[in-house]
DNA sequence: ATTCAAAGTTACACAAACGTAACTATTAGA
DNA sequence: TCTAATAGTTACGTTTGTGTAACTTTGAAT
């Protein structure tokens, strides 16, 4: 018994990640934002106080995605299979990482607010399990190495996502130079 | 002929940066600039008409020492001594990479700032010729993979700095183990 | 068809940042 | 010591974003 939404949360998250991504997280607005979804700025109001609780439920929603395809990614048997689907799953949401850190700026200015980052701070620790299960199996199997520290090991890997293809490399030859790199190295052997 | 400055080019540009790293471009304000150098926002207007002409001559500023360091770096004799001389450079100064994407998002507002964004592009392609060299250099020397694109190899040692040390690693180590990963890769070789 | 709850808009008061004009303060040199 | 040039401040109007209250619109359920 109510009137149709003119915009639906999917069009709202999509509209804040494009937001978020060009205008940072002090330069994301609702008055941008209302703008994108074509309604009114006092609209917004209706489902959020203020753009913390938006942005902070934004965050939950994208890790708790991220968090499902790697819960995925960690059912794949060998530490090979892990290892290409987890770029799969990088490369197919290429901002996960500018978006991480974002997440960590909101203030907490009312106890909604606060209770999301509460929930975001579990999630980001269940994301470090689930990647520490993956580095673990990779040097049970011998392919990993065991002397580098699984910092840099998930460093590297995340932040090829923002190294930006300036060529007109093909996706494909893309992905594949990265993992080679990450896997091999950049120097000749021997 | 006049009164002594409250602060100076240096104090100016040391605050913008740390200004820029914490708030990003749109968070960065002349008001929040001027209480950080203890002078009153109008002072700042004295010297720029706006922060996109401040910002396009910090940036300017930023730029041109790196490329007078990386030229330094292109003196060296040998592959291997660019290498870690690069690193050097790179480590001692952890934030280019982020204040360079910044620069793109200055927005031409006067002939001045259309000058110095000008000026910042021809700099950003001296520091692509420079270290276009430097890969070059690698690939005589049979020591860098030539199957490997310019973009994926500088990309990749640029966005190193960005990883962050969450577990307290020294200085040394982690820069070690960063270039030991990006030489040889993360798996055990054959 | 009527009702009423949720969706949406308009309009207002408030706060923060911007840019400028008119002022005062300092200091080297005539 | 007087002056001129530069440094800095105060104060104002403007713009942009915020949050809310009072309103209208819509549409499913009765």
């Amino acid at each position: 018994m109510a009137r149709e939404r003119k915009f639906s949360n999917r069009e709202l998250y999509q509209a804040t990640k494009e937001l978020l991504l060009s205008h940072g997280y002090e330069g994301y607005t609702f008055t941008l934002l209302a703008n994108q979804l074509d309604v009114s700025r006092a609209a917004i109001y209706k489902y959020y106080e203020n753009k913390e609780e938006l942005l902070s439920e934004y965050m939950l929603y994208e890790l708790t995605n991220f968090l499902t395809k790697l819960k995925e990614v960690n059912k794949e048997k060998t530490f090979l299979d892990q290892f290409h689907a987890l770029f799969d799953v990088i490369f197919d949401d290429m901002s996960l990482y500018q978006l991480r850190e974002i997440g960590i700026q909101i203030p907490k200015v009312n106890k909604k607010v606060a209770m999301n980052k509460q929930k975001i701070s579990h999630i980001i620790t269940e994301l470090y399990t689930s990647l520490q299960h993956f580095i673990d199996l990779g040097r049970h199997e011998k392919i990993l190495r065991g002397d580098i520290p699984s910092n840099i090991v998930l460093g590297m890997i995340f932040q090829t996502v923002n190294i930006p293809n300036t060529e007109g490399i093909s996706h494909q030859d893309w992905v594949n130079s990265m993992k080679d790199v990450i896997c091999n190295g950049m120097f000749i052997n021997e």
